[in-house]
DNA sequence: CCCTAGCGGTGCT
DNA sequence: AGCACCGCTAGGG
């Protein structure tokens, strides 16, 4: 019987002025970060008490990172990501967003152009709608041609509320 | 504004 | 293999 310490996956609470995210974490870092959602997210909350001392620190980096992203400042320092989940695509897709840097945006069909794959424009909408850890990977800053809002899954409040913090906001048409 | 066609990746059968 | 989604876009009423 193996003593393996089996490092689950273990889901803690951030409080925000804008309510409740939780954090994900898998054995090699932060692997989902999920917004506040007015559905119940009771159940969220698995073994408190049993994350690591390892995943306590990442969780102290991440609610220092998130506050300041949602207070529009650079981040401080993240904990490892793991976005492990993602197809070989999708993870293209994530690290070109992660180059948009603070208050500036880009349109679908340039993320696409910066990957190589101008013609995948629409499959970089839908890498982005599988981005699992929104907010630290920017998918926010992706909008449609013509500076039109666009789409997110989690909901346009929270696209456009991640904008207007960072102060790059332009006027958006919905 | 609306509609349409074409697009690439993903997931389900 | 096929098919139906899509956070898209360009082009044409």
């Amino acid at each position: 019987m193996s003593a393996r310490i089996q490092a689950l996956p273990s889901t803690l609470p951030i409080t925000t002025p804008e309510g409740v995210f939780l954090a994900c974490y898998s054995a090699s870092g932060l692997c989902r970060l999920t917004f506040p959602s007015r559905a119940r997210q009771a159940s969220a909350r698995d073994n408190p008490g049993m994350s690591s001392a390892q995943v306590r620190r990442w969780h102290a980096l991440t609610k220092r990172a998130l506050a300041r992203a949602l207070a529009g400042q650079p981040l401080s320092q993240l904990p490892p990501l793991d976005l492990s989940s993602g197809t070989d695509f999708q993870r293209l897709v994530w690290r070109a967003l992660c180059r948009i840097g603070l208050g500036q945006t880009r349109s679908y069909a340039q993320v696409a152009q910066s990957i190589g794959r101008p013609g995948a424009v629409r499959a970089v909408g839908g890498a982005c709608g599988a981005n699992p850890i929104p907010v630290f990977v920017p998918c926010h800053r992706v909008l449609a041609a013509g500076q039109r809002l666009g789409g997110f899954s989690a909901g346009l409040e929270w696209k456009t509320l991640l904008l207007e913090r960072e102060g790059g906001l332009l006027e958006l048409r919905p």
